[in-house]
RNA sequence: UCCUCGGUAGCUCAGUCGGUAGAGCGGGUGACUGUUAAUCACUAGGUCGUAGGUUCGAGUCCUACCCGAGGAGCCA
């Protein structure tokens, strides 16, 4: 099988016999002539298989594939403008590898509560093979930033024995005789230990969230990076966000147009993410809302002291052509650990990156440096400070003002994908109501 | 946890006033040498989510429950 070449490579193949190994996604057959169009996972390709050309026997067979059955097919590759993409393979010989019978998934519409049942199954077509191929293109596009901007990448723990606030919203198991331990909602404290030892660092994996929530943009399993980095404050942590989330965008155009077009995603609204994004306050947010709320009641009032809700992220996104920071919330509504605006420390130096007609796809904010200040939240908060004594260790050797960020890699796949829903930014989504396949 | 909608063939759905279960797609068989979700003909395929109730008679009306979808609350 080392012979067998990519699907993709073929345009540049014409005239040569090659074999190729796939799964048949469509047929069609016609008398004496039948395609077959196969998918490798780099392209698809049709395959044309003729009684005059082939032979009885290799023209049985391709008649009587099915769909899903996983072929080796070898021809001649030729180009002809009667091909969907321009080239086709004229069949020689087909081998069967592996039969496929009753696929489920047919080319027509099906309700999400059944494909989401067949997920191992749904990820084959072609939309879905096109979200995932964006999301690994944001993750490469994420990990190229950071390396490039001198990012160590610095994993931190799944399984930690305390919750940054609270227990209500993790998933516990028991720990051997160590008591509980709880599945990692954030690996933000973690990468702190990192950052104060190599300046820059980040971590990219799972996170959980026992939330009851259930909507579009929810997930209880998903992924998150969270880049932290020494020396930086509030508004150089802003100007690592823009720059990183604009090479990504710039990334996903230029790898993966096909995959955003066959979603049918806008590309001009895509190609105005640059950087500088604009920087509105929490106080200017709540004057758009306040300004702005339709009459319908569809987005509730907001007075100061309120986190915005989901209705007041897509109002304010909306009224901007690229993502846009909402800053310095109220401190009472965020994080134990944001570092408070000296000039106005009722709110925090934290800011809420809102990608338009979405919401939130980042939050991130200054972190306390001040030991003596970071104790103190910890206690307003009701928090064991007994269980941060290695968080507060880190401000008692060689502590310095330090940012971070975390964005959330499948409502940011869902937001250049376009797609409606994050259960289709990841290939096994973990929800409020299904853990099936 | 709350609100709304839904559950009938493998899938997507229709089913009128309560009176013998329907279509399209998919599957099977056949025809056709350029199809693009091909087309045409024929064909198989049903415990109407579950359990009760009303009725001479329930897919249809009533009650409870189960399951799914959308949204809200919640969500550094």
């Amino acid at each position: 099988m080392h012979d067998l070449v990519r699907i993709d490579t073929l345009p540049s193949r014409v005239g040569e016999t090659v074999r190729i190994g796939g799964w048949v996604t469509h047929l069609r057959s016609k008398g004496s002539i039948c395609f077959a169009v196969v998918r490798d996972g780099s392209a698809v390709v049709q395959c044309v298989a003729t009684r005059a050309d082939a032979g009885d026997d290799v023209f049985a067979t391709a008649c009587g594939l099915t769909v899903e059955t996983s072929v080796i097919v070898s021809g001649t590759v030729r180009s002809d403008a009667r091909s969907p993409g321009g080239v086709e393979l004229g069949v020689a010989t087909v081998e069967v590898v592996g039969r496929s019978v009753d696929y489920p998934i047919a080319p027509k519409e099906h309700g999400v509560g059944f494909l989401q049942e067949q997920r191992h199954l749904w990820v084959r077509s072609s939309r879905q093979h096109a979200a995932l191929r964006i999301r690994h293109e944001v993750e490469a596009a994420i990990m190229e930033f950071l390396h490039a901007d001198g990012f160590v990448r610095f994993d931190t723990p799944i399984l930690t024995p305390c919750a940054a606030e609270g227990t209500s919203n993790l998933f516990a198991t028991e720990y051997f005789d160590l008591g509980e331990a709880y599945l990692a909602q954030t690996g933000q404290l973690y990468v702190e230990a990192g950052m104060m030892a190599f300046g820059r660092v980040y971590c990219f994996g799972p996170t959980f969230r026992a939330e009851k929530s259930k909507t579009r943009r929810h997930l209880t399993e998903f992924w998150m990076v969270e880049p932290e980095a020494a020396f930086v404050d509030h508004a150089g942590n802003l100007e690592i966000q823009e720059r990183m989330v604009s090479h990504v965008v710039a990334r996903c155009l230029e790898r993966r147009r096909a995959d955003l077009e066959l979603l049918g995603r806008d590309l001009s609204a895509l190609e105005r993410v640059q950087p500088p994004f604009p920087r509105i306050t929490y106080d200017e947010a709540l004057e758009i809302v306040r300004a702005h709320a339709p009459d319908d009641g569809s987005v509730p009032p907001l007075t100061w002291g309120e986190d915005l809700g989901a209705p007041h992220e897509v109002l304010i996104s909306d009224r901007f052509d690229r993502p846009v920071f909402v800053e310095r919330y109220p401190a009472a509504v965020k994080a134990f650990y944001m570092q408070p605006d000296p000039a106005r420390p009722e709110v925090a130096l934290c800011a809420d990156l809102l990608a338009p007609g979405f919401g939130e796809i980042v939050g991130g904010s200054q972190r306390i440096h001040d030991e003596a200040l970071l104790r103190q939240r910890i206690e307003e908060h009701g928090l064991p400070v007994d269980a941060y004594q290695w968080y507060l260790d880190l401000r008692r050797y060689g502590s310095v003002p330090h940012s971070g960020f975390g964005l959330g890699i499948e409502r940011t796949v869902l937001w250049i994908s376009g797609l409606p829903h994050v259960r289709e930014a990841i290939a096994f989504p973990r929800m409020l109501y299904r853990i099936y396949p």
